[in-house]
DNA sequence: CGGTATCCCCCTCGATACTG
DNA sequence: CAGTATCGAGGGGGATACCG
């Protein structure tokens, strides 16, 4: 292993080596790349949406695993959750200053996965 | 929604604004955004692991789920199989290029959420 | 050592229906 | 429009046993 590797590694809570099993960072781990996790922070990423819009953006998602990806990273500070007492109502989330700093490390991943998916995927069957 | 925000969802293969389902993206993220995906890719971006080492590496892995992930991820193009006919049998497991290049993109994330995690899960009960 | 095969539980997730 | 409630199927994933 050479050096820059080791710096590397050297996760704050994590034993030289060793991805621990019980630490935070599994926990946060788990929210983030849930099934939707990933999704909805970098559809929010963008602008601060509706819940609608939020819907329509992540196609796919349904309504019961929106409102719980979304309560998920509401309760870790990630997203941050704005009702209007209106008729029709009316609820805005957007991202937090935490969620913006993990947005910042999930965009550059998106990226490079949507511009190399295609070679990823399409390779000859086993 | 301002130039820089518009720019960064100008994702390959995504039409604006728009997550769509049918999209190799989705597979690559699921396949990367399983439960263990992340933590082999970040394992093996420190150096070159042997199956038992990779299995100490990443705490609570069973045997099924590393040999499953691994097969996805060596399927993928990411992860580069090299076996030993020694007795008893060596295997060594690395990134291809393809890897390196995400567990680079994926390294930043880790650290970030490292060094956050607690401050995530840490937060009072709702 | 480095796997594969089998069993089976649980938990995620989707569908549907309903509410403020 | 923005959710919540309930139900049920499916498969992800753990435990165990066995093989080259």
């Amino acid at each position: 292993m050479n050096v820059s590797a080791a710096s590397a590694l050297n996760l704050h809570g994590f034993t030289a080596g060793v991805l621990p099993a019980n630490c935070p960072t599994r926990t946060v781990l788990d929210h983030v790349t849930s099934k939707w996790g990933v999704l909805v922070l970098v559809a929010l990423s963008q602008e601060t949406l509706r819940w609608g819009e939020l819907r329509r953006t992540i196609e796919g998602i349904s309504e019961k695993m929106l409102a719980s990806t979304l309560r998920t990273l509401e309760a870790d500070g990630l997203v941050h959750r704005d009702a209007h007492a209106t008729i029709p109502p009316r609820v805005d989330y957007s991202l937090t200053g935490l969620g913006r700093e993990l947005a910042d490390r999930l965009l550059p991943l998106m990226h490079w996965i949507s511009a190399n998916a295609s070679d990823i995927v399409g390779r000859p069957a086993e």
